[in-house]
DNA sequence: ACTCGTGGGTTGTATATACAACACGAGGAG
DNA sequence: CTCCTCGTGTTGTATATACAACCCACGAGT
């Protein structure tokens, strides 16, 4: 293959690849919520995991891992973080293996801290994805609250 | 606030935020290219910068990060990564100060293997997304070849 | 009752990401 | 000419991510 072959390559899959653009689109979202998000103190993944807790209620870290299609060692160790600032809480689960997760008080408190930091960073991504893109978000990935 | 409210608020903002959605269609859309490129021996994000590069012809690792919107660090260490593998040069730049990249021979053989599996990571991934996911993605990210 | 398979979780390693701090060098202000 | 600023890049640290390998405890089959 020739260098001019290669750049024309390059420059098709470049142009079209799905992965590259989601990869770029990505990291400007994050970034939006996680300046917004500074001052309160939460990063922005952490703060998605706190309302998948949150909102899917007494969980297994395993349910929680299927649904949100994280592998369950990258889960464990986001846990651990959480764990540590107290935002949430683990007990042993009664019937089975396993144990189930709860938001605590503090991690609840958070939530609340972060709302309006959140609303800030919502209206701006939106206004970066366009009305079509938001649409297309919420129909491509699976819905929200967690189903377990 | 009572853990009532704070479910419900966790409710709303985890079923709107574009935040987790944008990043589990990454962790879904990401994952699709990996399984499909391991074989190749290249990341996703290695060929993404890869086709960046080849694409942008000699270019500087500043306007690049600009363009793909990379923090400086992080394109640093991942050049790190595709030199390692021979993948790409460095000369210094003739004009200023800086650095200029281009891609190797090594590197023009990964992307032409690496393109059947980019193909069917492609086509598996705009199934995903849907045809108005797959504009949506095309219209929010900047456009590429990225202009420098 | 014993064994063994499987599911659930952690740990080791590697990549991708960003912020803060630093080092270095080219040009401009005086 | 000197110093200062600013652009460029690297390094330290932390988070987020996944794969492979492992450990452990429950339950099924014999």
């Amino acid at each position: 293959m020739t260098p001019e072959e290669a750049r024309e390559t390059a420059m098709r899959l470049g142009r079209e690849c799905l992965s590259l653009r989601m990869r770029l689109l990505h990291r400007m979202i994050s970034g939006i919520y996680e300046e917004a998000l500074r001052p309160v103190g939460v990063r922005g993944g952490q703060l998605s995991l706190l309302l998948s807790v949150s909102a899917a209620g007494p969980v297994k870290p395993s349910d929680l891992a299927r649904v949100l299609h994280m592998d369950k060692s990258t889960l464990s160790r986001d846990l651990d973080r959480l764990k540590a600032n107290g935002w949430i809480a683990v007990e042993p689960d009664p019937d089975g293996r396993g144990h189930l997760l709860t938001v605590t008080d503090a991690g609840r408190a958070i939530i609340a801290a972060a709302v309006p930091a959140w609303e800030r960073a919502q209206e701006k991504a939106a206004e970066l994805l366009g009305a079509e893109g938001v649409r297309a978000l919420h129909d491509a990935a699976p819905p929200f609250p967690p189903r377990c």
